[in-house]
DNA sequence: CAAATTAAATAGTGATCGCTATAATAAGGC
DNA sequence: GCCTTATTATAGCGATCACTATTTAATTTG
């Protein structure tokens, strides 16, 4: 859609989203700080000047990476959390879809946000700050989904949404830290498996997470 | 105890000790990447040749440190698992004990090992492997735990001691990422439980962490 | 064609990285 | 006092950090 309008000038030799994917994947590996500016040019097959003239420094490469990484997930995991499934297996399948996005083939291990600077030396004090209201949210997400259960009785009224909501988070968290650490997709969800019988008032049947 | 020996030579400036916990708190604070070794001598008050020839390496210097910390919080920790308590109550002092570790006042917040180095330059591949290995045997140290408690018949003989130690592994990980974000020590160990009640077989009354 | 426009490539900047060769210093042994 | 020993301080190594001033190249416009 959209005629390709020549622009006059030089023509890009980089696409933009080309180019974040691959900065999104070197910041997933590697942390940001253990991301050099050289690393992302080398990776994007340009020089210097081109990346600052298209993406400005490296912490707003950063967040713009992070931002399109984000928006690909996004979609699917809160049609999850928005469908009219039950509470319980629109949980499930959620965690199970973090699970998946933890371990999948040709792609760095664990999560870009759940586990990404959590230490980090003062000068990134900013970056640290920013991931951290990402995964804030991310459980904000959680908790107002949670907060539906209630009103539409999927949940006793006097169930604390906040906590049960850092708690899954906790979950998400370790399971990228895991990830990270070389674990499968299988033991993953064998966690999920598990941290699903802590929901309130009910013990369900775990299943087990057999298949990919 | 044990007369200080005076050495022939200039003493010594630095106290291995005191400089351990030193860097110890740097790297807690910081992460690996995130801290400089102008930032430890500085810390340390002395000249970079000091630090290389008591401690050898930053490298070096960051396995030490760990040790060190590790060193101080195992005994206690261990204790806690190895008494006679029922298995319960010893997992619940257990991850109170490190909800206290995750957010003491003047320490930097989380955990020196859960959260460490998950995401990390190539030429830090050994340092990662290393704090990975730590994690590894923490949660080995809790399959233990769970092991002798099938065998005292606190929990059924079809347990998966291996998922459910890693199960409160992810907790740990999630603590001190959540830590790392702010959380104080209240949150965490409402985390915990809820992390009991998922124990096998049980719905234990959650104690209400209402104390420090 | 030439002019205008846009972005690329070259070649750096000063600062900091982990680390070290060398020399000065502070103690005990004699 | 002088020698030996052990540890310190000075000064700086080459490499890399994030970033940029300047020049060159590739396109559309007229």
């Amino acid at each position: 859609m959209g005629e390709p309008i020549r622009k006059r000038g030089r023509p890009r030799v980089l696409d933009r989203d080309i180019g974040l994917d691959i900065a999104a994947r070197l910041f997933w590996e590697r942390g940001y700080e253990g991301t050099s500016t050289a690393d992302l040019t080398r990776a994007m097959g340009i020089n210097p000047p081109t990346l600052y003239s298209t993406f400005g420094s490296k912490e707003e490469l950063y967040r713009q990476a992070l931002e399109f990484s984000i928006a690909r997930e996004n979609s699917r995991r809160s049609e999850i959390l928005q469908s009219d499934l039950a509470i319980l297996d629109a949980l499930r399948l959620f965690l199970y879809d973090i699970a998946d996005g933890d371990t999948q083939p040709d792609k760095p291990r664990g999560c870009m946000v759940s586990t990404a600077v959590l230490q980090h030396a003062e000068e990134n004090a900013a970056v640290a700050r920013m991931t951290a209201a990402l995964r804030e949210a991310s459980m904000q997400t959680l908790k107002t989904r949670f907060d539906r259960a209630v009103e539409l009785g999927e949940l006793p009224v006097e169930t604390d949404t906040d906590t049960l909501a850092r708690f899954y988070g906790a979950i998400i968290q370790g399971m990228s830290a895991q990830a990270c650490d070389g674990a499968c997709n299988v033991r993953l969800k064998r966690l999920v498996d598990i941290a699903l019988t802590a929901w309130p008032g009910g013990r369900p049947t775990p299943t087990t997470a057999s298949v990919e």
